[in-house]
DNA sequence: CCGTTCTGCGCAATCGGTTGCAATCGGAGG
DNA sequence: CCTCCGATTGCAACCGATTGCGCAGAACGG
């Protein structure tokens, strides 16, 4: 028994493998890929020699030649928010079932760092990309990434083109419209009528998300005015300024952009001994974990956030396997009332 | 000006580069990394072609051919959990600032997917693997892939090798046991006395954190037991169970394997009446940033969770190109001390 | 017994860069 | 004027798989 088992040793071919199982190169790569022409004898042959050597394909060559990579590209904001953790995690678990491996960039809401993702992106050559709400315009992103290979995740925003109703294709939506309406509507029948909005200084101000409040107050025959205020651009910082803006002239309710914006603000008026709901109540947008156990527990709009990566992930790769970009999507969310916001009136005779 | 800008255009290779360079293959080649035997004029005037033509290289042949990706694998228990997110956000940080790019799979504590993932490693040839706990063991994993371009992250676990204390080669290490006693010390000063430990049921109950309580408490010749429970395996599972036995005989304060579970435990008592601090404190461990927010905050340990991605991802770039793997650490811990935790007596005249 | 058709397999080109080695050129030295 | 040398650059092999095409041998029909 000589010196084998622990000097370096030299990794395993195909080559290796075909001369194992007494056949060429080419007939060990159909035989590997069960290819019908190769009888069936020898393809198992080949395949026991494989899994002897512990062969393991070497994906590069592969891909060189067959111009695939069975990779995508995933490029989102932050992986430390919960709600792209989940889309992430979603994600890359379909590609990993489909046989995809996913390489991921955060691109922090910054140009250049997206670029660069897109970048590295086409340099490892991956079939497919999906991108999470990018501070790039739609329009750069068609242009640096093959548009037929491209998947837009794009929560709540404007700037696509025909969004809502008809499926773009490539498209993954929530229909954010149907979810405020339901969570202002929640608010006024629980009497509420003085109701502020706060957006995140993160987003374009822009969201379909503050439009859709002012208009379904409107709608409701509400005539105050829909208040808004503006949090500064990390949710994590001292929140101080904003909760007393707030606090300073009580609304009734308040819609939050986000889940985080609301339990953050939650915990800097209960600094200021604002009560919750008693003296304010808040309602927030996504649906994280912890708006289900936060104290009191948050009344939000829960967003399918797993479902929207995996169904961006399964998208991808019809879009790779058929050469055509399946229709996008727009998916429900669900009002859950918990106990950020006052309870519906006992039936009060009213009118 | 015939059809040119709508045709699906071919993709530009080095030899367009070279040609519009009027230089060969090679020196264009050459010339892109900068090689001082090329005249700085050539050099010039390649990288100009290269910008014109927007030249992006083809990372599968140059791998194929320098047997080296720029790519690292990060294979994580799970994306959605606040902890493994921010060391997956640094993780990627880091690497993308060093040039790498990175491919994640979450293994979901599962050893056929954590196989799986290190054989998707292995055949995309990645530079290196980092490892945030995984369930394999550390003897398989360093069979299964290359032990020098190997990261294990490794918090809380008695199954590696001289763990604490003497820094390991390529281990990134928390000091959960300081930590620990910390916050048993904190919760003695506060007066309380009868301790218990809560184990999450997703790790091995052997752990050090668990270990370290009983000890602290032992050295303070405290008498009473050291009571444990344990959590069921998901911890966003509904936790009546636990909170009810746990409830039935209180003990004074709760030591919790993490912030998650201590969250969602504070939630789980607040049903049933239990009023924290005051019936029962509690703390945890990681420091999430949802525990400082909570109602009310968590006194919690904690762990510097992107620092260890970032670590990671260094290490393990330095191990790539000097081939060998420079010495672990262990990283040190920070209790906070907030609200889910009695207030220290003001000086009572003890003893 | 010979020509045809399959069946099963191997040869060699190919994917797009990188790199060892040799070639070329101008100028210095003899 | 010839040789030598260093500075530049080009040729061609190579990385490891996939695949079009052709070939051998068996099976089969007449």
């Amino acid at each position: 028994m000589a010196v084998n088992s622990d000097r370096p040793r030299r990794r395993i071919l195909l080559k290796d493998v075909a001369q194992r199982a007494n056949v060429s190169g080419s007939t060990a790569s159909r035989a590997l890929a069960d290819d019908q022409r190769i009888s069936i004898g020898t393809r198992e042959a080949v395949k026991l020699a494989a899994a002897e050597l512990h062969y393991v394909p070497n994906a590069a060559a592969r891909s060189l030649r067959v111009r695939r990579t069975r990779t995508l590209g995933l490029l989102l904001p932050d992986l430390r928010d919960p709600v792209h953790g989940q889309v992430a995690s979603a994600f890359e678990q379909e590609a990993r079932q489909q046989g995809y491996g996913v390489m991921v960039v955060a691109g922090e809401r910054d140009l250049a760092r997206e670029r660069l993702a897109l970048r590295i992106f086409a340099e490892h050559g991956t079939d497919g990309v999906a991108i999470v709400s990018s501070v790039l315009s739609p329009k750069e992103l068609r242009e640096r990434v093959d548009p037929d290979r491209l998947v837009l995740v794009w929560p709540d925003h404007r700037s696509l083109p025909r969004r809502n109703g008809a499926p773009v294709p490539g498209v993954i939506q929530t229909d954010d419209a149907s979810g405020v309406r339901a969570a202002v509507d929640h608010l006024l029948d629980t009497g509420c009528r003085r109701i502020a909005y706060v957006e995140s200084g993160v987003r374009a101000s822009n969201s379909i998300r503050a439009a859709t409040v002012a208009a379904t107050l409107r709608d409701r025959g509400i005539r105050e005015p829909m208040r808004t205020f503006v949090a500064s651009l990390d949710a994590w910082r001292a929140p101080g300024d904003l909760a007393a803006e707030i606090a300073a002239d009580l609304p009734e309710a308040l819609v939050c952009y986000d889940d985080q914006l609301a339990l953050w603000l939650m915990d800097a008026l209960r600094n200021l001994g604002v009560r919750v709901p008693d003296d304010v109540g808040i309602v927030g947008f996504d649906g994280i974990p912890f708006a289900g156990i936060s104290n009191p527990r948050l009344t939000t709009v829960a967003v399918p956030s797993s479902e929207m990566g995996r169904v961006a992930a399964s998208t991808l790769i019809h879009a790779v396997h058929d050469g055509a970009l399946p229709d996008g999507v727009v998916l429900p969310v669900e009002i859950v009332v918990r106990e950020s916001t006052r309870s519906l009136p006992a039936s009060s005779g009213q009118g």
